[in-house]
DNA sequence: CGCCGATAGTTGACATGTAATGTTGTTCGC
DNA sequence: GCGAACAACATTACATGTCAACTATCGGCG
């Protein structure tokens, strides 16, 4: 894919600009093509991503959870977990709790029937895995793993 | 191509069994942290990190294009641009201009304020593309890059 | 001409993400 | 213990992304 004059212009250096440049957008890219096949698959279950997102980890943890716990795995700012919860207490997929020892907190407890659910998307969510990144083969993976969690490693101290 | 059923239960038990799930989660988390940072970048700048996007997709084009090109190179559907564009619109950063030839088409014009304003962002997202992923040496993200390349490729399809 | 299917955009309803602010309920210093 | 700082959530305002359905054109074809 070319770049335009002008912004070659305005970045005179390497043809991308620098390798740097190309990994992130490599990165921004691959996950937008990712997420929206997750996204189709999600749907056609009645969930969205970040739904699914929730209650994985709430299976995972294997019992309720407060709410702010649940946000922070979820690398994400508190607000957007209250709507979130509303809708999949809507839905019947988990119940709220409040904490007897302390009032402020909320449990968030898993429902039986997003059990069901969840277990029904496992699969199809595997075979996708498969699908979107089988072709690379184990050593590969591997490094990709071990590129991105270095990348990330930059994020340590960072604050603005 | 299906995997057997060994794979299908040694799937249930631990999160990271595959690699290739491990290296799919990397891959979106990793892009929500650097998405987040870059939020913040062009927030400081007035921006969001789509408007942006079309700004500079604009710019690297040099000239006037229509809406569904710029959406198309933003791997976004189509009603999410034109809300995107009447704010950009609001902003006095774009204009929109329909075609004569025809009348059906709308093409969208970058503004010389917007230009000014790109530039005022050049340097400072230099700085923190370098900031994220310098710490990769040249070959590393040079490998970063062809792997996620040919991760792209099992994108051509799938239509499910 | 006049109708039909395709194309380019727009609009509406809804889920989500972010920031700023408000509400309770807790805890700690004095 | 009492009041202020704190913590855990909720609420509001706004930008964006998704799908479905609609409008305005365009291009052919009879």
């Amino acid at each position: 894919m070319k770049k335009g004059r002008l912004q070659q212009e305005l970045q005179k250096k390497d043809p991308f600009q620098s390798a740097e440049q190309e990994a992130i957008l490599n990165i921004l890219r691959t996950n937008d093509q990712f997420q929206n096949r997750f996204g189709r698959l999600f749907r056609k279950h009645g969930l969205t991503a970040s739904q699914y997102n929730v209650l994985r980890i709430l299976r995972g943890e294997g019992q309720p959870m407060p709410s702010l716990e649940i946000a922070e795995r979820m690398i994400q700012v508190v607000p957007a977990i209250t709507g979130l919860i509303d809708r999949l207490e809507k839905q019947e997929l988990v119940s709220r709790e409040r904490c007897s020892d302390d009032r402020r907190v909320v449990y968030i407890r898993i429902t039986r029937k997003a059990l069901r659910l969840l277990k029904t998307i496992d699969q199809p969510l595997t075979d996708l895995h498969e699908r979107l990144i089988g072709h690379l083969n184990r050593k590969e993976l591997k490094e990709l793993s071990r590129l991105l969690e270095k990348a990330r490693t930059s994020l340590k101290g960072i604050d603005d």
